[in-house]
RNA sequence: GGGCGGUUAGCUCAGUUGGUUAGAGCACUGCGUUGACAUCGCAGAGGUCAGUGGUUCGAGUCCACUACCGCCCA
């Protein structure tokens, strides 16, 4: 069977690159990704982010790997039937870019190819890189079931974008019309709202001359942009503004091209902007269109769809814009017009693919009406049919939906989901339908062209949920996982593609497409920037694999971070991750290596402890269990992990191996199924988050085991862990913290006193109450401290020794060390009357605390009695260090 | 203009129904090589939890305001 090879050699640091494709192989080979359906079995699915099919791989989708595979993970090793579905998007623009650009090398245009070679050439570029960002989400260990794979343009989801377009069409949710869109000139193609980036740049003002037809003055009009006057079809005041009360109506004559417009008055004008007076241009300007509509105005478009002047500019006719605005400014100054210009900051908006400024233009394009399908988007939150963690984004998600504004879905590519509407030529009629037709539906005639331009990629996106399970035709998977369980994705993209599925899911299903929506944060470089190939500070996963691991990548970048929040990835992190790989290596390699050939390993799996270290660690990692299961449920990923961290690092190795070893060598092999059993268990814990490695250690460490337990191939499925209440044991928790204390104490004054750390060291620990704990621990006390002779006291104090002696308060116990002329008697005094010190404050603060009536009578009886305890045990130290400090005679 | 987030040790960050003397990693200091691990061990130092006011028996945690940094929307 297995994946690994037998474990002759167990090498001394863990190198990820000889494991992780191997393991990955092997899963695949297994087929431990695609869930097997059982009817009356909730399902747990997420269906991944479609990567761009042009795209590299990115920490962004490391961090959604890294989240989306843990709860894959965590859901199937709980036995749940679990599908991660993934796919790719065709990602319109980008795309085309991409394959514009070989071209280009080639002296060719994709005009001069044809749109039909065009298209070709794409899905040709498609079918050779398409599956590179597959690849490399394989590297990462995504346990995702390629099975069921989909892209955007395959035939499924193709059906079901015409299908939704049908449908809101004939609904009246889809209509053609003609507005104020944001054009890129770059990239030829209208843009949705969303695509457009706005940001705040240093511009000027110029205040410009309009001249009232037939003399008498002139208007002035401040505009930041003024080639645009070219398209001006009248001169906007507000009709409270008494300096132009008496202007309303007259002409004035448009500088450079001479033609004479009105005057007009309107509401939307602020009197406070400029001169108060505005030039309306409704051909180049949202507002001045919305303006133009309310009077009647004529659009004048100046401008071709490369951001050159066209024939409505005179003899600008050609002129690129920002020539054309100098040239202009040049004008008007010749011309005495140009009153003066100020600098000014103002708002650009920026195509977010190509970051080229874009053009409002007046074009024909397709929308959807958005209201009626916010409607129940929002109802669905509201009522917590589907809840967003971290759940502030609520209000984000709310403000959006409330404000929505109709999202044009027409872009002028070549590269995507054409259309599906036919314009006829005999009849003028549209004809709008799922299938391809060769006649217009209405007349029958055969002289029909299909719309060229296609969909907005996030159309297709808006549709994944269940267009990837087969919608619209009623499929076994549609029924079975649908609606999903989580969605998971950055917070950047809540309007483009969260909320936008969510609308379409309910358009289209009726059902919500998922109920929990997850947003994480953005990874910034070490300081905090965004990281971008043109900055330089791009951290490549694919880089971080190759020198840390897989795992080390993962578990760096979600440790430490909060849902929504964003952070920063530095080396040292990816370092500390990758040292805990191998602190894991290390303890498993002894694990295993000191079990090969243990003969009391039968019941491993389900043992009984007796000792008390053996109970301890036992209830250590249950309650680890439980923790991890809850945190776990809770979306509390980076917590579960610290967790996993701090108790295999910091307990399981620091304490745990350290005491089996002290019994281990006294020929007690007790501690060898607890070993297994711990070891074990944490491995499956961590497995979510760590998949690589903990498999291998996992097929290493049961490789010595006797086969029982029920456990199968792979720790990928084998059950996760569930805590057990019985198992956990405070009163032994608080023992052995007692004696990691003393441990810590005694090391803590050997340091202090520069004792050689091979030199043994005389210790009299006197602990009436817990004389048994510290008897039953006292090997572990002397070889973990380096104690020897230690003398354990069960009542009073030791005898009066002609050593000097260091003494410590310790919990319950006095730990004595007679370290001879080492001992300053003078700051021993000082030492204890420090401790006196401190412990009198506590003393002091506990006190009041438990005089105040109002705390006795207000605070929960549980955090009254805890107070007590501690009080009591603070005074009943005040009385020792008060005894100690007698002897000493201080 | 509207909204949101951040501000906790030198650095990066945790801290989820308010309840010990606020934690971790890295960096720093001292010690440590036969023993799972120097990708390590032991020990240590380091904080008025941005500021002000309030609620509360009790505030890093809840509320209000202020400051600075950042993001989103218009």
């Amino acid at each position: 069977m297995t994946s690994i090879q037998p474990t002759q050699e167990f090498p001394k640091a863990y190198d990820h690159r000889p494991v992780e494709e191997r393991l990955y192989h092997f899963w695949m080979e297994q087929g431990y990704f695609t869930p097997t359906i059982q009817p009356g079995k909730k399902p747990f699915v997420i269906i991944m982010p479609p990567p761009n099919v042009t795209g590299e791989l990115h920490l962004g989708h490391a961090i959604v790997v890294a989240l989306e595979d843990a709860m894959t993970r965590w859901h199937r090793m709980r036995g749940e039937p679990t599908l991660w579905l993934p796919g790719t998007d065709h990602a319109g623009i980008a795309t085309q870019v991409v394959v514009e650009r070989i071209l280009a090398q080639e002296g060719l245009t994709r005009q001069q190819l044809g749109r039909e070679k065009f298209v070709e050439r794409v899905w040709e570029w498609v079918r050779k890189y398409g599956s590179i960002i597959d690849e490399q989400h394989k590297r990462l260990g995504a346990s995702c079931d390629w099975t069921r794979k989909r892209f955007t343009l395959d035939a499924g989801p193709s059906l079901a974008v015409r299908t939704t377009f049908v449908n809101l069409y004939n609904k009246g949710l889809i209509y053609r019309g003609e507005r104020i869109t944001n054009w890129c000139p770059r990239c030829a193609t209208a843009l949705s709202d969303l695509e457009v980036d706005h940001s705040e740049e240093q511009g000027s003002l110029y205040y410009i001359r309009y001249p009232f037809e037939g003399g008498g003055g002139h208007l002035t009009v401040a505009t930041t942009r003024p080639e645009t006057l070219l398209g001006d079809t009248a001169v906007a005041v507000n009709p409270d503004d008494p300096r132009y009360r008496s202007v309303i109506g007259k002409l004035v004559m448009l500088p450079v091209l001479g033609r004479r417009i009105p005057v007009i008055a309107d509401e939307a004008v602020d009197s406070s902007f400029g001169t108060g007076a505005l030039k309306v241009t409704p051909g180049h300007d949202a507002t001045d269109f919305d303006i133009g509509q309310r009077h009647g105005l004529p659009v004048i478009n100046v401008m071709n769809l490369d951001a050159t002047l066209n024939e409505n500019a005179g003899h600008y006719k050609g002129w690129e814009r920002t020539d054309a605005r100098k040239a202009i400014v040049e004008q008007l100054e010749r011309e005495a017009l140009l009153e003066k210009v100020e600098p000014y900051a103002l708002a650009l908006s920026r195509c977010n693919r190509c970051n080229t400024v874009v053009e409002p233009l007046v074009s024909k394009q397709w929308f959807i009406r958005m209201k009626p399908l916010a409607q129940p988007a929002i109802q669905a939150v509201e009522d917590g049919t589907i809840r967003i963690v971290p759940q502030r984004f609520t209000a984000v998600y709310m403000n959006w939906m409330e404000n929505i504004r109709d999202w044009c879905i027409s872009r002028q590519l070549w590269w995507g989901h054409r259309i599906p509407v036919w314009y006829c030529e005999q009849c003028a009629c549209l004809t709008v339908q799922v299938q391809d037709v060769t006649r217009c539906a209405h007349c029958g005639s055969s002289s029909i062209q299909q719309d060229p331009d296609v969909l907005d990629t996030w159309f297709s996106s808006g549709l994944w949920p269940h267009s990837t399970l087969g919608w619209p035709q009623d499929t076994e998977d549609h029924r079975y996982f649908y609606p999903t369980s989580v969605m998971e994705t950055a917070y950047d993209i809540l309007f483009f593609w969260v909320a936008r599925m969510i609308m379409l899911g309910i358009e289209n299903t009726g059902q919500v497409p998922f109920h929990t929506v997850y947003l994480h944060g953005l990874i910034r470089d070490a300081h905090g920037v965004k990281m971008s190939k043109s900055r330089g500070n791009v951290i490549d996963p694919l880089k971080s694999i190759e020198s840390h691991g897989a795992d080390a990548l993962r578990f760096a970048i979600t440790t430490g971070t909060t849902p929504g929040i964003d952070s920063r990835l530095s080396p040292e992190k990816l370092e500390a991750a990758r040292n805990f790989a191998n602190k894991l290596w290390n303890a498993t390699r002894y694990v295993t290596t000191t079990l090969e050939g243990a003969d009391n390993l039968d019941g491993w799996s389900s043992l009984t402890a007796s000792h008390r270290e053996d109970r301890w660690i036992l209830s250590r990692h249950h309650r680890l269990t439980q923790r991890v299961n809850q945190l776990l449920a809770d979306f509390q990923f980076a917590e579960a992990e610290r967790e996993l961290y701090d108790f295999l690092w910091g307990e399981f190795c620091d304490w745990y191996i350290e005491m089996a070893k002290v019994r281990l060598r006294q020929g007690d092999t007790a501690p060898l199924p607890v070993l297994a059993y711990v070891l074990e268990r944490t491995l499956r814990l961590l497995h979510p988050f760590m998949p690589f490695i903990t498999e291998e250690l996992w097929q290493r460490l049961t490789q010595v085991l006797p086969k029982e337990g029920g456990l199968p191939d792979s720790i990928m499925v084998a059950p996760y862990p569930e805590a057990s209440e019985q198992l956990l044991d405070t009163a032994t928790e608080d023992e052995v913290d007692l004696v990691r204390d003393i441990v810590q104490a005694i090391r803590n004054i050997r340091a202090e006193f520069k004792i050689e750390p091979r030199q043994p060291l005389e210790a009299i620990v006197a602990a009436p109450e817990m004389a048994a704990v510290v008897a039953g621990e006292a090997e572990a006390i002397r070889s973990l401290a380096r104690v020897e002779p230690l003398r354990i006291l069960e009542h009073g104090v030791p005898s009066p020794s002609s050593h000097q002696t260091v003494t410590l308060v310790v919990g319950k116990a006095t730990i004595y060390l007679p370290l001879g002329d080492a001992v300053d008697l003078a700051s021993e005094r000082q030492r204890l009357q420090n401790e006196l010190a401190s412990t009198k404050a506590a003393t002091g603060r506990l006190e009041q605390r438990l005089a105040d009536q109002q705390f006795l009578s207000k605070a929960p009886e549980e955090v009254v009695e805890k107070e007590r305890e501690r009080l009591a045990s603070a005074q009943e130290r005040l009385t020792r260090i008060g005894e100690l400090l007698g002897q000493l005679g201080g």
